[in-house]
DNA sequence: CTGAAAGCGCTTACAG
DNA sequence: CTGAAAGCGCTTACAG
């Protein structure tokens, strides 16, 4: 039981197999726990590795195998409720597995986008790739391919690569018919930007959803009533000032994100207009707040997302003739307390 | 201007090498951009790697030299608005400095944080580490030394470590103090348990100057207005639920964190308890949604945070016999509508 | 079950 | 300014 100095950094593998008294072959087999080895063998390996503080050197053993052992997710933000929740759970399925992740976010920035593709920043680094809620353009594909490693996508899809994603337009479709049937027939929208650089697929999507729906129940579009906002509190606030400002409000606004509702509803709050006496709003997501807060919305599961791309990965990686699989999530409609009925003779 | 095939993952520096007529070493100099190459050699080199799709192979870079261009996180939660807004600030930070982050998060379990150190997972995986807001024990302290590395603290200090912090007893004492300049004289908490397995730095820290400050103001503590939660929505509900069953309430509440805040609002308003008129809360972070919702906090800089952790690393890995260095970053109170004085004749 | 040996792809003195 | 060569620390056929 005598253990060599803690600050044993410096053990190599010929290290161990000298104080073991077999080859570095064994000692390999060993601590891999891979077949072919003895008992009594692989004890002693086990032991000395102990006694000398031995820790494997990633980098050698990545540049013989090939195999890094780590998985990058590239993410447009890691500091948004969704993409936070989404990382986490993707993060812990990969840590049990003994992965590590490598952490790439764009901050916003299709500069860096432009930057994370061109410069082969994750060239021979890793040994799969996620990339979160970006519609992928057919050169950013190809780059992806020419990394040659299992590829997935949350919240998009492309073909040839893994993906786990909710219907969007679906989602969309579902938000805006719960108004509709209400009784709505002037309903806003509050959406990303379709022009934002980074090209993400939701806005599309939901907007296309809330086309879509409007068509279906019969009602006439009015770009006038389609704000465009950058999925944050403040975006919300802003698209909902203009709204209220509109000659002919509408009665009830679809909002792409809970988190940009938030916004919605506190200057509604300051406006003195009641939701959903005055005006009903409904969001997409299901965030912890909108409970609190009694926001009718949309209910995605982010976190089981998170941790399907990870298993989906984990799987391509354990067998890489697999098919791609493609796996949509289900939303539901969460009836709170900010829809309800316009009120007879409305359209302020 | 002839490409070869995009697919060119392949090509190794010797190809390179090859291609310019030059040996590996020259090719190593040139496009790491070192001294000692004419710039026609560094040219040609960089077209021929250019023409051949070349990324250099990290892991046999860093077995040789040693160096990961990798810094590690280690994370309680990822997917909670302080960790979640630190966190990008220092990705964004490094990532401009072409470093790589590799994020592992303790997803709250204690068995992650023991399995981290005795597993040595992050040995000779990376140049540099950041623990985020966990106070470390003197084992721990040793095995982070054992790897050999800067370290960095952001949320709490260590000696020998860089650090960077805001002074959480202070800003607790700020917090109160406001409540008992106001005239309140029986004051809730609702704080972090101070046994969480976790040992979170904060809720230490400020439970401490919450009862500072009450001495300073001449009021003697009651543990029953002190209540454990656990820095979530949930928990600060849960938590003020709990003060308003109590026999005499409380006619101001502070509360660790704005998130719980929000849940503890939420509360009141559901019990028909108006703030401030009834009762005065008051949060610390100046969360995004405080503003919106109008809750007076004490604010502190996170991302500024998160990026100065980043530098001091940086500043470290430049010249590795830099002394650490330990930063306090400045808080400061934000008075909104959530706080006023007790009414008179108050404790209802 | 075990070991000798090659080789993964770089970087770094060293020599010129 | 340039190159030949050693060597970082592993894993993997290959042979026995």
């Amino acid at each position: 039981m005598e253990r060599s100095d803690a600050g044993g950094t410096r053990a190599s593998i010929a290290d161990v197999a000298r104080a073991a008294g077999v080859s570095t072959a064994s000692v390999s087999r060993s601590l891999r726990g891979l077949g072919g080895v003895s008992e009594g063998t692989r004890a002693r390996v086990v032991q000395a590795a102990l006694d000398l503080g031995y820790a494997i050197s990633p980098g050698a053993s990545s540049l013989r195998s090939g195999r890094t052992r780590t998985i990058a997710v590239v993410t447009p933000f890691i500091d948004r409720w969704f993409f936070g929740r989404a990382l986490g759970a993707f993060e812990s399925v990969l840590q049990q597995a003994d992965l590590h992740v490598l952490l790439h976010s764009l901050h916003g920035s299709p500069e860096a986008r432009r930057r994370l593709f061109a410069e082969r920043i994750l060239h021979r680094r890793v040994d799969a790739v996620l990339i979160m809620c970006l519609k992928l353009e057919q050169h950013e594909i190809d780059a992806l391919r020419a990394l040659d490693v299992p590829v997935a996508l949350l919240g998009s899809h492309a073909a040839d690569f893994f993906s786990v994603a909710i219907d969007d337009f679906a989602a969309a479709r579902t938000a805006v018919g719960h108004l509709t049937g209400l009784g709505h027939r002037r309903i806003g929208l509050i959406g990303g930007s379709p022009a934002d650089p980074l090209r993400f697929t939701a806005p599309m999507e939901r907007r296309a959803g809330y086309r879509d729906a409007l068509k279906s129940a019969g009602i006439a579009g009015d770009r006038e009533l389609e704000v465009d906002a950058d999925y944050t509190i403040g975006g919300g606030e802003r698209a909902m000032t203009r709204l209220l400002g509109l000659p002919r409000r509408p009665t009830a606004v679809f909002v792409e994100s809970d988190e940009m509702a938030f916004g919605a509803l506190r200057v509604l709050r300051e406006a003195g207009v009641r939701a959903p006496d005055d005006l009903s709003i409904i969001g997409i997501d299901d965030h912890e707040m909108s409970q609190l807060i009694d926001l009718t919305t949309v209910g995605q599961p982010v976190a089981e997302q998170g941790a399907a791309a990870a298993h989906a990965l984990l799987a391509a990686l354990e067998d890489r003739s697999r098919a791609p699989s493609r796996v949509v999530h289900p939303t539901r409609l969460i009836i709170r307390g900010t829809t309800a009925a316009p009120r007879s003779g409305s359209a302020a």
